[in-house]
DNA sequence: CGTGCTGTTGAGGACGATCAATGACGGTGG
DNA sequence: CCACCGTCATTGATCGTCCTCAACAGCACG
């Protein structure tokens, strides 16, 4: 990630050379969540003030002069973790371009805890002042309620991690790996690479990095994974749904997932 | 529970003869939420219509005709829960008087899903239809902030259970039992027993019912609960807050963790 | 050209699942 | 009142997934 484009200034985003790649990001993710494209996307994008980059692995710290703001991811990935008892770092969900990091903060301040932002790659970071949000909300009510819907996305996101927490490893890897896969797609990122570390992934199934090697090597081996790379990337998106039972419509995303497979069972059920 | 307060009159809920303390215990949980006692809870408490009581094990079903509104429980205990991949029960959090069950079907009603809401023990429902919502909360914004924070709520229960949920099975299940009993003491039923059986709490915790009902034994021996009973009674709060290094901020209940011993640990580092 | 992080491999051990059987309790109907 | 039944609780034995420890290889970085 080049640094050219990092501004600090306090202009609104749209009319900052902030990467095109990011605003699409930005505007694909609200009108997913219902804002309309003509009227209310273009004043809420301009409330948006690129921050600047961070170097992967550095918390996304909220200086003291922005604590009364929130976290709009514009570039990399980011994750909400938190370290559990013995000092391991257990990773809640990824951020992707275009995701409220902490809006949560917004709505439950008193409920700030012991979760932390970290930057899992370089990420390019947008914040949103609350006082702003709070204008908005007021003036366009359809914005207030794509902001819940935002956090209620996320809401589903957890619902699922739990429900896949509970299942042998190589279901669960595949099946965090397509939630990744789609989620990138979503914001225009098809090249099937998912750009974390097994050690990264390990975080965010809780399983041990030992563990999570021989189960990246399993999915190679049935032809889910690409074998010509240390990263990970995959080879076969079917094939990953498969192994994971992957039903994603708890992502909100049903165009994308149009040309997914997906199960249907416990939708009949 | 006597059915003699069942009424299926369209009134509303405070002018019928719905116990006073299912009353007491929305009031409650709307009160945690920010509600303004005085201005805005009477309002919202009219909009509540007494539906009847569920027996245990069925599922909380919206009839057609109740399509468009939410359940908010007034007695009993309930659960959302799911079936998993080989049929078993996996139960995502437990709902207790005073909560909105499916509030989320509101705010994302496309991502109403193989999710279901059962009936733990006898419970006495109510329901809010999702045009009295949306009324009110354009005539009283404060109530849709609450209802927001209420979805809020819930998605920091479920990261707090995912992070619990990989845990050895005594610490998970002392940490599920401190949250259950947090969240009766919140709306005033502090007899120290959990109307659940080990079945439930084994689909809770993702443990089987054999290893479940070990940990039990357990944690009776370590004094954490009664063994005077079949039923789960805690007989040390201190002993079972200790075992599950239970941490209830994330509960938002600040009034009523005061008197809990609490761990600072994550907090301070 | 080391230094550190990530990926990889092997061996042993622990926690919890599974299978199977029995006991205890509450409710139901004769 | 008692016999019956289903659900829940309890116990023992075996087995499997995944963790832990330990060591080393490969790649990226300064």
């Amino acid at each position: 990630m080049k640094p050219s484009f990092i501004v600090r200034s306090w202009a609104a985003m749209i009319e900052l050379e902030a990467p095109s790649t990011a605003v699409a990001a930005v505007a694909a993710k609200l009108r997913s969540l219902g804002i309309d494209a003509g009227r209310d996307l273009e004043p809420f994008l301009r409330l948006i003030k690129v921050k600047g980059v961070m170097r992967r692995g550095v918390e996304l710290v909220r200086t003291e002069a922005s604590k009364n703001s929130c976290i709009v991811l514009l570039e990399g990935v980011a994750c909400w973790s938190r370290r559990t008892d013995d000092g391991r770092r257990q990773i809640f969900a990824f951020h992707y371009p275009g995701d409220f990091c902490d809006l949560n903060r917004y709505v439950l301040p008193q409920l700030a805890n012991s979760a932390r932002i970290l930057a899992v790659t370089d990420c390019l970071i947008g914040t949103v002042q609350f006082e702003h949000i709070e204008e908005i909300i007021g003036r366009l009510p359809a914005v207030g309620l794509a902001l819940w819907r935002a956090t209620m996305l996320e809401a589903s996101i957890f619902r699922e991690t739990l429900h896949n927490s509970h299942r042998p490893a190589l279901e669960r890897v595949a099946h965090l790996l397509c939630e990744q896969l789609a989620r990138r797609e979503a914001i225009g990122l098809s090249d099937g690479i998912i750009p974390l570390t097994q050690i990264d992934i390990a975080d965010a199934t809780a399983l041990s990095p030992v563990h999570m090697n021989r189960t990246v090597q399993e999915l190679r081996k049935l032809g889910a994974l690409s074998r010509n790379t240390r990263a990970i990337k995959v080879a076969s998106r079917e094939r990953l749904v498969e192994i994971g039972r992957f039903d994603g419509r708890y992502l909100n995303m049903p165009k994308l997932l149009a040309n997914w497979k997906i199960r249907l069972d416990a939708w009949l059920a």
